[in-house]
DNA sequence: TTAGGGTTAG
């Protein structure tokens, strides 16, 4: 240790904390340094190499530890910044507000990159109260004049939602920076819409990769293939912008959430044909990768992906197994779980997808197993993870238990638990619990219909008339607040979306001829129409009950797929809500009489029909 | 030490 001069240790910790592979001699070398004392050197100096070392590497406890030993009297407001991003970047967010608030308290200066840290967290957290306040700050400090801290307030609006306060700040600011236009694009993308952010997006004056990838995310999430495929390729190639892992991570996320596979196959061959293995290496794009082909129904490519990436961390993990729950697959989920502890510790995220897992198959006392477990990993039952547990009894029937256990909850149930414990109740016919959680839930929501909708549902299953009528015409006088209910097929390349009773296609009548043809041939094979789960006001009448069901839109998208599609072609639907109970006994029968694999995302998770019967053992 | 696009649940 002798020959290493303090400037050496500082340069050497820099070194280390640039590379993985030698944190570990990096923090040697802290012991080192601890135990030697090193008298003759001035301790502040090596503590606050230190210092640097762990925030840059990321260890944030170290980091915090070895702040906290610099006297007050030796930090710098440069130190304190460090800290203040380190823990941003680093998803510490509330302790980095709590720092910014002690920076204050003991009058450390709050400079631009201060300000801007502030309001990246504010951002990430949606905080607006803060960001608020920090806005008020930062006029009083004139650190608006920072093109920076103006794009970082910007972004904080954006991402609570205010758009006119974005397009304010915007309009005000003198010199507008390629970044000030990112992030109107990205804010008017999300709240205002597809063609809004187009307006923006040609109107910049300069666009750099950040702003094409906004876009192109901005069509692949909504299923606009063609104009998504024909913005890439001109960003790609007339615009020489390579794709980083950054901008894969966005469009797989997108695809996602779309289930769109030809943008998943255009940037596999990119990635192939530029030699980007390291990039696919990366362990956010494996992650990315794995959660893309588990929700586009693929969960084999996705373990497939799982088991070849060489880093993973708790986040792969929990997008590998809330993809199994959605696919039903809970029994690998348990056996799998003493593996991931062993390599990761699991997070209050796991334990939801671990139970949501054993909800989605019927998994109960597995379940209870698991719950009761939470705090072996130090973590505290969340409102989530009851809301998992309410779900996994009520469907299992246990509805009474269900209900006792949400009672014993710490905090007031939510709307999702609540929500789940009547759906629960709606398919188990327990009307006299139903009435009262549906009480709870009209006080919660006084605007939400659909419970009131469940409600008049079981009463006419009951064949309670009266009450029905009467709670149907409430809420025919006060109008329903219903998301209408959306099916998409991917077919050759491109989107055919459906809403119920949909005749905005081009192939309508062909659709509409095969609709017949399929519901006459599943009800020689046995298919009665489930008219008690009758679902709308606006579907009130007895005898368009059953027509009003055969329109749902999985059943549309479906009958266009067997139209358009070679025989035995697997058919691939997305849709925006749950599955009904009369499309899913539908989807068996035709899955049966046409011999077709049929898979259907639903909000929840996926069904796949094949040969009379689906994935989901009618645990959904 | 600093702004914009990025992986997980419901």
């Amino acid at each position: 240790m002798k020959c290493l001069s303090n400037q050496r240790v500082r340069l050497f910790l820099r070194h280390c904390s640039q590379h993985r592979s030698l944190l570990r001699v990096g923090k040697e070398l802290h012991a080192v340094l601890t135990t030697s004392g090193s008298k003759k050197a001035p301790r502040s100096y090596l503590s606050n190499s230190l210092f640097q070392f762990y925030a840059a590497s990321g260890d944030m406890t170290n980091a915090q530890k070895v702040f906290d030993e610099i006297p007050l009297s030796e930090k710098d407001n440069v130190d304190w910044t460090t800290l203040l991003s380190s823990l941003s970047r680093y998803g510490f967010l509330v302790d980095s507000m709590k720092l910014f608030v002690e920076m204050r308290r003991k009058r450390v200066e709050i400079d631009d990159v201060a300000a801007v840290c502030l309001f990246g967290v504010c951002a990430k957290l949606e905080d607006l109260w803060f960001g608020e306040q920090g806005h008020g700050f930062a006029v009083k400090m004139g650190l608006l004049n920072s093109v920076k801290v103006c794009n970082a307030l910007m972004d904080m609006y954006g991402k609570c939602g205010f758009v006119g306060e974005v397009r304010r700040l915007f309009e005000m600011l003198e010199e507008k920076s390629v970044v000030s236009w990112t992030v109107v694009l990205d804010t008017v993308v999300k709240w205002e819409g597809l063609e809004n952010g187009r307006k923006v997006f040609d109107e910049m004056p300069e666009r750099n990769a950040v702003a094409w990838t906004v876009m192109v995310a901005g069509y692949v999430g909504a299923g606009f293939t063609g104009e998504a495929l024909e913005l890439l390729e001109e960003m790609v190639f007339k615009c020489g912008h390579g794709l980083n892992f950054v901008t894969l991570c966005s469009l797989l996320s997108a695809c996602a959430q779309s289930g769109n596979l030809v943008i998943v196959r255009w940037v596999h061959v990119y990635a192939l044909k530029t030699g980007e293995e390291e990039m696919c290496d990366h362990v956010m794009v494996g992650t990315a990768l794995v959660d893309m082909y588990a929700k586009c129904g693929n969960i084999d490519s996705s373990m497939k992906v799982f088991r070849l990436m060489r880093r993973r961390n708790v986040v792969t993990w929990n997008a590998l197994f809330s993809g199994l729950a959605m696919h039903g697959k809970g029994r690998v989920v348990i056996d799998m779980f003493p593996e991931m502890v062993r390599e990761v510790k699991p997070d209050d995220l796991t334990f939801s997808a671990v139970l949501s897992a054993c909800s989605h198959s019927g998994l109960v006392e597995e379940g209870w197993r698991c719950f009761h477990s939470l705090r072996l990993y130090g973590l505290e039952p969340k409102v989530d993870h009851y809301a998992c547990m309410v779900d996994l009894l009520g469907r299992a029937g246990r509805i009474e238990e269900a209900e006792m256990l949400m009672r014993e909850m710490t905090v007031p149930p939510n709307e999702v638990v609540l929500g789940s414990l009547l759906g629960s109740c709606s398919v188990h016919g327990k009307l006299e619990i139903a009435e009262r959680i549906e009480r709870e839930l009209v006080q919660m929501s006084p605007g939400n219909m659909e419970y009131q909708i469940v409600l008049s549902n079981m009463y006419a299953a009951e064949g309670r008339s009266d009450v029905v009528d009467r709670l149907r015409g409430s809420m025919r006088n006060r109008g329903i607040r219903k998301t209408p209910g959306m099916s998409s097929i991917h077919v050759n390349g491109s989107v055919h979306r459906f809403s119920a009773g949909d005749r905005s296609h081009p192939r309508t009548k062909e659709i509409y001829l095969k609709l017949n043809e399929v519901i006459e041939r599943i009800r020689s094979a046995g298919y009665v129409p489930h008219v008690s789960a009758l679902v709308s006001p606006s579907e009130v009448d007895l005898e368009d009950k059953e027509l009003a069901l055969c329109f749902h839109s999985e059943k549309l998208a479906v009958c266009f797929g067997l139209l358009v599609t070679k025989p035995r072609t697997p058919l691939y639907v997305f849709k925006n809500l749950r599955i009904c109970q009369d499309c899913h006994s539908a989807m068996k029968i035709v899955s049966k009489i046409y011999d077709r694999e049929i898979i259907i995302r639903d909000r929840n998770r996926f069904h796949q029909f094949k040969g009379g019967s689906c994935s989901c053992s009618d645990h959904w």
